[in-house]
DNA sequence: TTGTACGCGTTATCAT
DNA sequence: ATGATAACGCGTACAA
């Protein structure tokens, strides 16, 4: 069932069958002939011989570190709604974390290229990443990374995490952080950062760092360890919705009333945000936009759409709610 | 940079090359010759004229109604795991909750024939849906609802629903429901069909049965007009944990005390479900173990293994917390 | 407006 | 073991 056989039965040649499919520069008569055709044997064109021909697929690579995210699959949320109603698709790779992994996606993306475009939402940026990223042949953007000189949607982890810890440090004098890797550009090193110049600024060590992964129970354990060395701490500033949840969990079975005794934060405005008890004071990040915003992007470097920032750095805002005084 | 490129630089013919990337059959000699010019060259085959001469993607195309929810996230990471292991990318596409969006996709994805195999995780299934995919040309697997005669992966919404129903009637007498609209198959209809189940055989007539759709917002609302039509109401059991989670909260701020005025059940043992307070009595569905079977099943279908079954019923773990006495 | 002829980059067949 | 040649299904100059 090719293009052939259409041309064939309709009594045409076939570059009449792909006129019509395309411009449209047919003439009224056999277009409808084609038409009938075309509507008895549900022919459809071929993407892969189109593909070859054109040198377009219609599909936009994603590469994300996890899917089983709920940040990530908000992004992705924004992503697939931007892009699907401009006609592409999406190819997603999954890289479960390993950087390795997201460096050979791109190679592959782009060399045997499959897709017109793609999206890398990368945790962290190496010189590997960089030097995959500039020798691409299709347009990309970052998503969750700043990088200069290069289409990227970032999130102000570091300003987010200073607007929280200012407003914990207003009846907190106490304070230990718990964070994820410093490798981790944004919601690692960013907010790290942004916990630390708010504490100097006040001229307040510290209690403690922990570190954790992006599970509640991480959270959980990191919060005990605290709790073990130091408990007189009155405030823990998390780098994350789910590790502030783990923490809120293991105070209140250790007894420690929140915020009275303990004040705790988060980032991110995720569901437990809202559903853990006390509220979690937090920050909502857009990620769907954020999706969106990395999905218009892409279509302007695909020349589809011309009024596109090359950078942008998402807005966002501090809810403050009932696990902080 | 294609094979013909390569076959010249090292003074061979393209069919060498081929057979080199393919079957292997070269003498040592050219293989060596070979091989050096595709290291300096970097190249590597298109995608699309591989597929176009041997119809293979491999590429499966995946069809969910929505990205962002935390058991289709951690279903397609079950699934993302298993394909990718098999060499396999995942072409996604998000039909935002729209049946003949998925009908559309699955058209679009079988005729064109642009990927090998289709995973489709479908929240109901028209007469529609099973007529485009008794047309489809690639193997096929559904996801999250059971459709006789066709590979599928399902979850036992109705038991789940009756094993928690029947612990909370243990010390419940004036249940009440809410559930999502019975169009869903398994969410919907199964699991409301197993809470009347229970109701029945204890003799008992539920107080309500309101309806709600994915959201905590809805699931709060739900418990609200529930509350105010039935304020002796003492059992609240919930089609998924993020209704749950909106009941409790509810149920918190009108201040009732769970379990012991109230008990609240949930079903898919989300995040949400450890984090709210009092933790919540739920069913752990195995999501991702469903997405890595429904993988595998298809596989099975692509002729790449040959040992898993044409239905599973996937199976499910009672969570007793503290939201139930 | 229509048809002819060619090429996109690969793999498979068939002699050699 | 190797190379010429024919597909795979389509779009598009170019000529008519």
């Amino acid at each position: 069932m090719d293009i052939n056989t259409i041309a064939t039965m309709a009594g045409v040649s076939r570059a009449t069958v792909s006129r019509y499919l395309n411009d449209g520069y047919v003439s009224e008569e056999k277009a409808e002939r084609i038409a009938e055709v075309i509507r008895q044997t549900g022919y459809v064109p071929s993407r892969q011989a189109q593909t070859l021909r054109t040198g377009k697929t219609d599909v936009v690579g994603v590469i994300i570190p996890k899917i089983n995210s709920a940040s990530i699959a908000r992004t992705v949320a924004g992503l697939s709604e931007v892009l699907n109603g401009a006609g592409y698709q999406i190819l997603l790779a999954n890289t479960s974390n390993v950087a390795k992994t997201e460096v050979d996606y791109l190679r592959l993306f782009s060399r045997t290229g499959s897709v017109d475009g793609i999206i890398l939402s990368a945790t962290m940026l190496t010189h590997k990443h960089i030097a995959a990223l500039e020798s691409l042949t299709v347009p990309y953007v970052i998503l969750g990374q700043r990088l200069e000189g290069h289409r990227c949607v970032f999130y102000d982890d570091y300003h987010a995490e200073r607007d929280i810890t200012l407003l914990a440090l207003r009846s907190g004098e106490r304070p230990a952080f718990i964070g994820v890797t410093d490798e981790e550009a944004a919601a690692g090193h960013a907010s790290h950062q942004g916990f630390l110049a708010d504490c100097q600024e006040r001229g307040i060590e510290p209690l403690a760092e922990e570190q954790a992964d992006f599970s509640i129970e991480s959270g959980y354990l990191a919060c005990e360890r605290l709790l073990e060395d130091h408990p007189d701490v009155d405030t823990i500033v998390c780098a994350t919705d789910r590790i502030a949840a783990g923490a809120v969990v293991c105070l209140r079975e250790y007894g420690h009333r929140i915020p009275e005794d303990v004040q705790v934060t988060g980032l991110g405005d995720s569901d437990l945000a809202k559903v853990v008890s006390p509220t979690l004071t937090t920050v909502n990040h857009h990620y769907k936009s954020s999706g969106a915003e990395a999905a218009r992007m892409l279509l302007d470097g695909l020349g589809k759409v011309q009024d596109s920032a090359q950078q942008v750095c998402m807005t966002y805002e501090l809810y403050a709610r009932n696990s902080t005084r």
